[in-house]
DNA sequence: GAGTCGTGGAA
DNA sequence: TTTCCAAGACT
């Protein structure tokens, strides 16, 4: 055991170590505008924290660039077409984010006047804003000094607290620490700060604690046992589960497809029609009379809680036969960018053969 | 509290 | 190939 007391971690230490290190991100204002009292776009600060959730900043970049760009504005957003928001959000995943995204647009344009709230309390209620996308946006967008916790400021109070409590029960106990150590002075950029520490110096494995500006008052590195912080609840296993989907093309070019329920996987995105996905042998009930052909190979896709098989199955129709399910797209209201990432591994798929 | 909900990159 | 993981929210 140590034999002093640790020293408290200083934010103003860490508002340096960002004044010197941050990233020049586009939804940052940077350090020289900041200066002249330019604030950040609370649009541009909301949309970003969405699409970060449980993201990486290189997979935010691009959509981030596509959505601002066609939607500068909340109120922009709130008058487009739902399936257009949902083509432009394909492929980053956790398509709930996109149906409330798209909620929280309306609801900020309608009952808020189009101005984004101010307060914590009131973020919360929107659609899709949590605990952390409410405090974040408070704090970078209205300086107000909220507790700001995610996956990486977990990570650094479990280190700087040597708390071995695993996650989740773990948490409370974190925020109370983070809600401690939090200043009023530029909480945005001290929130910004712990999250750029915990993405680049406090990382899950291999943490580079020779180059953090809270290293004589982590606790975790005096007791050696930074690397190992957090503790987590061991995972459970990922079943595997089969489907069909049947990619039905008609002889003019348009691709029978179908837009799914908005509650459940993929809600709200356009996909193949196919059978439901399970660990039994799915049942063939193609969506439309005609002569199936099966892929040799088979789409595989993992998602958070089961890896999925699933069998390709093509077929050319005439122009005048109806399908039984799903609508026929012609190109170019259709284009397989569109699509979420297991639809258009199906898609590639047939286009190889 | 525990389960659901995507994806791609790194090790 | 497999596992882990990334600025969580919702039920």
């Amino acid at each position: 055991m140590r034999d002093e007391p640790m020293p408290r971690p200083d934010p103003q230490a860490l508002l340096d170590w960002y004044d010197r290190h941050a990233r020049a991100l586009p939804w940052r204002v940077g350090p020289a505008a900041r200066l002249r009292g330019e604030r950040p776009d609370p649009y541009r600060v909301w949309l970003s924290e969405i699409m970060l959730q449980q993201t990486t900043v290189a997979a935010v970049r691009d959509y981030f660039h596509a959505f601002t760009t066609r939607w500068p504005t909340v109120q922009a957003l709130a008058a487009a077409q739902d399936a257009d928001v949902m083509a432009t959000w394909a492929g980053l995943g956790y398509y709930a984010r996109a149906r409330n995204l798209l909620k929280c647009a309306r609801v900020v344009t309608d009952v808020h006047d189009g101005t984004f709230p101010d307060d914590h309390a009131t973020l919360l209620t929107l659609p899709g804003v949590g605990p952390y996308a409410a405090a974040a946006i408070a704090a970078i967008a209205f300086d107000d000094p909220q507790t700001v916790v995610d996956g990486n400021v977990e990570r650094v109070m479990a280190r700087l607290f040597d708390e071995h409590t695993p996650l989740p029960a773990a948490k409370p106990i974190l925020t109370d620490h983070a809600a401690r150590l939090t200043p009023r002075e530029r909480p945005g950029c001290y929130a910004q700060g712990v999250m750029d520490l915990g993405a680049t110096i406090c990382t899950p494995k291999r943490p580079a604690c020779g180059l953090c500006p809270w290293r004589k008052s982590c606790a975790a590195w005096a007791e050696g046992t930074a690397a190992e912080l957090p503790k987590k609840a061991p995972k459970k296993r990922k079943p595997t589960r089969l489907g069909i989907a049947y990619l039905a093309r008609r002889i003019d070019g348009a691709w029978l497809l179908e837009r799914r329920p908005d509650k459940g996987l993929l809600g709200g995105m356009l996909g193949w029609p196919g059978s439901d996905w399970g660990e039994e042998a799915p049942q063939d009930n193609p969506p439309i009379r005609a002569e199936w052909k099966t892929l040799n190979a088979e789409a595989r896709h993992t998602f958070t809680h089961f890896h999925l098989r699933l069998t390709v199955k093509t077929a050319l129709v005439p122009l005048d036969r109806r399908p039984l399910r799903g609508e026929f797209i012609e190109l170019p209201d259709f284009s397989p960018a569109d699509l979420p990432t297991v639809m258009r591994k199906a898609f590639d798929l047939a286009q190889g053969q």
